[in-house]
DNA sequence: GATCAACCTGAGCCAAGTTCAATTCAGTTT
DNA sequence: AAACTGAATTGAACTTGGCTCAGGTTGATC
């Protein structure tokens, strides 16, 4: 149980990393549907048929995408935590980690956020299936983590005693509500957004 | 300018209502790229062919929707508070308006909040181009009646002085951000979800 | 230098959205 | 009632883009 995929191991000519970086850009820049497989194989340098090599299908490579980056969310809120006694300064933390990202994960947020919708339903395919699996339950984890933050909140008197399940899908709700609008080239700098949005999950939480 | 869009006039055996309807029941359950349009026309009673005699396209029938689901929201908000002097008082009327919705607005909700990224980018086609341009310049109203009613808020005093722009998105972005999961089948009633994210945003806002 | 697995390709298949020319239908005119 | 009109509808064909397949190339290893 709780099995993490293995990454598959990356022969030394392998493209897999370039492909996913491609995919990364062309699907974080102009959608999913919008991009053309062939673009990604494009950008790569071969030929779209070589991109059956390493994934299944297109959708296949998106869900991947979608698994990395939610595992990647997980870990920064533990690492960001960890070591965090107060339940105030913990939220804190783990909402500037959450912001505390690169151009390129900007996308990959808003590729995760635009798609979520896929998890939902089974799909044919054994790896597509299993890249939705293993993102389903990374989604759970990362739920869980904010709702144990809130929970130890609660409990130690930190927060006042609220459903804690609806107020966390709240407050990652609204963390990741800007993915959908947030460019790096807008006019508003991510640290004044994070600060923003730190204040108000505080006053949500704490008060 | 300021041109709300004219809506075909119905011809009294004009299925247009009828294929809007069915179309929001499937794109809303089954998702918009995974209906076949097809599946649309069966379940009016139609052959595929007829649909492109109501609209240019897929796409086009779904900007239509969110155009629709638009232009209630704006109107369901200027409704709710036009009466309400307080600002903390229409703030909660906003909110508990935004969640005052039937099962099919529930629907169109999750449909415009899936596919927002549509808005950004211009169309090829005429009809589907005016129908995103409408679809934008609500989408401006709808963020400018959150943000004024901020403003308004702030310099009464009512709410600390914060940048009401920023703040206005992010109460904006936890209130949809409920339409991602929410199931009229599932556990929590909305009326609950209501109320927390009604007393939320008043924390957010007003503390 | 033979072997094997990883890697890659061109040709072509297929599903789903779309176009188009032709037809039906309901109501109006003469 | 016959002729006409525009809205509504259709079957057949076209287009696009993801995907399959059958086979070819590369390079590390023995």
């Amino acid at each position: 149980m709780a099995t993490r995929i293995v990454e598959p191991e990356a022969g030394p000519r392998s493209k897999r990393a370039a492909i996913l970086t491609a995919a990364v850009d062309c699907f974080g820049e102009t959608g999913f549907e919008a991009t053309k497989w062939s673009t990604v194989a494009e950008r790569v340098g071969i030929g779209q048929t070589a991109l059956y090599h390493y994934f299944e299908s297109k959708t296949h490579c998106l869900l991947t995408i979608m698994r990395l980056e939610l595992q990647r969310s997980h870990d920064k809120f533990t690492e960001a935590t960890e070591s965090v006694a107060d339940p105030v300064e913990a939220l804190r933390a783990a909402v500037r980690g959450a912001y505390d990202v690169s151009d390129h994960e900007v996308l990959q947020m808003r590729i995760l956020q635009s798609h979520m919708d896929l998890l939902a339903g089974p799909r044919k395919s054994k790896r597509e299936e299993a890249e939705r699996v293993a993102a389903r339950r990374l989604v759970q984890l990362v739920e869980r983590d904010w709702t144990h933050l809130l929970v130890r909140g609660m409990s130690q008197g930190s927060f006042p005693l609220r459903d804690a399940q609806l107020l966390g899908a709240a407050v990652l709700g609204l963390i990741v509500s800007v993915w959908r609008w947030y460019r790096p080239s807008g006019p508003t700098p991510l640290s004044e957004i994070s600060e923003l949005i730190e204040g108000a999950c505080v006053r949500m939480v704490a008060m």
